[in-house]
Parts: structure tokens; C-alpha cells; sequence
DNA sequence: ATAAACTTTCAGTAATTTCTGAAACTTCTG
DNA sequence: CAGAAGTTTCAGAAATTACTGAAAGTTTAT
């Protein structure tokens, strides 16, 4: 396994990336040379192109397939184990954000959620916890948002990103629209 | 500055999130308790608080400035400075995305664009670099995606999130409502 | 059942990131 | 302008995270 340079800088600034979305540096590199790799990739042949050790690559895989991000890819014939990208670029992204918000963010939640229940000691506690809570019920916002969003599905997400500033006139006219349900202020 | 059960085990848990969510673990406690604490409240007050030393306090103050996440307030007659949120719930919210476009996205972008500028010098390279293409445009549309949502303000945004699944229906009558203008597909 | 081919695990080491605290700096006050 | 009150910087220490490589484990073929 050589690079060519393209994908050298590429699988470089993938792993300098990588830190920043919520995986290490030899993760995101391996993901990068999986994904930009046409034919499926070993990782003996991984663990060589990136001159990380055997062991190290084991583990960035392993990472890789808890994110569903890499899948396995047998070839007939052949011993070892090849790897491929779990999908699409878009399948990819998607996977991306699921995984990061059950990291980021559900663990806030069941914190907040509890910290809801107990009635406050004092004056300063009801203004935290009334802080608290629209913190939950922004984090439940968003939470119900995005898997709204990732049930439209590819097709129709783009539609609504390519609407662009028409969304805020669209939303004026809504309750035309859409009476009686959601009828929200 | 002693904090009570409840802020205390807040503050914590931000803490321990923080570096999830792109800053470090005092930087989390910091933001936590200033949002949390009605009252403006001083570096010193938060060291204390927090049992960490001035030093590290000012950075984390310094950094949560230039994430403008909190900002400085000057209560009169008093020489130190104190430190209020740089706004409500939502604004807060808002700027945590913005600013880790930045970080997350930007970058990439830029490097992308400079790699598919070059032609391909064989096949290999010229797979990649489509590949590559497709992760531009989609990076592309999350960032215009996400500098729209974040025109509309939060009043409509809420609308729009508490719309729901209403926004799959609303999508189907779009060309109905806007004729003309954005007739994607 | 043995051996070859390959993978995973994990203790120890290396690299990176964060934190401290003392010194330098800034600003206000008398 | 001296010095008190407060803040920032930054070199080194501490803590955390990532990586290596050898040993243990697994699977397949004969």
C-alpha cells in the first residue's frame, strides 16, 4: 500500500481532524484511507500506509466499527480480513452526528433529569434548577430535531437545506398550512 | 463562593463533558457555575469555588471569552471584574455550534478545496478526489444549512424544531406556497 | 491435533494536554 | 508616584491519552 500524495495530505489533515470529532489521530487517518481507498483495505496493509503499529490499527478499527463507521468486507478466498466504509459519504455524516449526540449530549440529559427531580434547598437552587431546565428542554429540542431530520432522509434533507432563507418565509405561512396541530406560541 | 448539592454535582458533570463538547474540564466547570450563579461573580470567587488555581482560572476565563460564551462585568465602586453569561440559554447554544463550525469544518473545507484543484495523476487519485468532492459539497450544505438556521433567531428556530415531523408534510406543499422560487428537484 | 496465518489484548512507554504558582504586568488610589 | 489590588503569562510538574510490541488468543487448513 503506497499513497499517492493526494491521499497523503488528505488521510494527514484527516488525522489532525480527528481529535476535533470526537475520535484520536490514527482513527481518523484509518477512516480516511478506508473511505478514500476504492478497492477494501487489510489492516496489515493499513498499519503500513499509515506506519502505525499492528496493535494500534486493531484498536482504531475496532473504534471505527463501534462508530459504524467501517464495516468488514470478506474476499473470497483470501485469510485476512478486508475493511470498507459502512456507507455512503451521507450515511457516513449521519453516523457521525447520531454517534457524537449519544456521547455529547444523552448523558446531560439523564444528569438534568435528575437534577429536575429534587425540590430546591433555597432561593439560589431555584434559580439553578430553573436554569437547568431550559437547558434540558433545549438539549430535548435538539435531540427530537435531529432524528426528525435523519428520518426525511437524504433526498428531502437536501430540499430543505437547499430552501435556504426560504424556510423563515415558509414558516410564516404554517398555520395555514398545517392547522391546529403544532399551533406553538 | 461555596456552592450547594445541586450546583456542585452541575458543575461536575459539565466538567466531565467539557472536553466532549471542545473545551477542557475546568474551562466546563467555569462556564457551568457562571451560568448557574444569578450573581456576576469574580475570578477569585471561582477558583475558590472550584479548587483550582488563579492561573488556570484566567485562562479558562480568557478562553470562554473568545468562544464569547460569558463576558466581563463591571460592577461599580468595585475594582475586580466580574463575570456574567454572554446571554440567554439559547444564545449560548448558538455560539457553541458556531464556533465548532469553525473549528470542526472550516479547516476541512479549505484543505478540500485546495486539494480538488489539482488534477488527478492517475486513476486512483482521480477516485479519491471525487470522493473528496463529495464531502466538500456536503460540508458545504451543512455550514450554509446551519448559518440559515441561525438567521431565523431563536423565536422561529423553536417553531421550527417544535414543528416536528409537521416539517416532512410542509416540505411536500412547498411549491405550493412559494412558487417559483427554489424549485429544487 | 498441529501448525500456520492472522487478530486482539494489555502492560509499559511516549506524547500530549492541562494545571500550578511564582514572576511580570496593569490599573487604580491616595 | 508609591504601593495596593488585581490580572496575565509561562516554564515546569502532573495528569491524561495514545501507541508500541510481545504474548495470548482465534480460526482455518491439513
Amino acid at each position: 500500500m503506497k499513497m499517492t500524495p493526494l491521499i497523503t495530505s488528505a488521510v494527514m489533515h484527516f488525522g489532525e481532524m480527528g481529535s476535533r470529532w470526537g475520535f484520536n489521530r490514527t482513527v481518523g487517518q484509518i477512516l480516511a484511507l478506508i473511505v478514500l481507498n476504492e478497492e477494501p483495505i487489510s489492516a496489515q496493509e493499513i498499519a503500513e500506509a499509515l506506519n502505525i503499529s499492528r496493535g494500534n490499527t486493531s484498536m482504531g478499527l475496532k473504534e471505527l466499527q463501534s462508530w459504524r463507521l467501517v464495516k468488514q468486507h470478506h474476499v473470497p478466498g483470501e485469510r485476512k480480513e478486508f475493511f470498507i466504509p459502512a456507507g455512503d459519504i451521507w450515511t457516513l455524516a449521519n453516523r457521525v452526528f447520531e454517534e457524537r449526540r449519544k456521547r455529547e449530549i444523552d448523558p446531560t440529559m439523564s444528569l438534568l433529569r435528575d437534577l429536575l427531580l429534587d425540590a430546591p434547598a433555597n432561593e439560589k437552587e431555584a434559580n439553578a434548577q430553573h436554569k437547568l431546565n431550559e437547558i434540558h428542554d433545549l438539549l430535548e429540542s435538539i435531540t427530537a430535531w435531529s432524528e426528525e431530520l435523519q428520518n426525511l432522509g437524504p433526498e428531502k434533507l437536501n430540499t430543505l437545506m437547499k430552501l435556504g432563507s426560504g424556510v423563515g418565509r415558509m414558516l410564516e405561512l404554517k398555520d395555514k398550512l398545517l392547522p391546529g396541530k403544532n399551533s406553538v406560541n
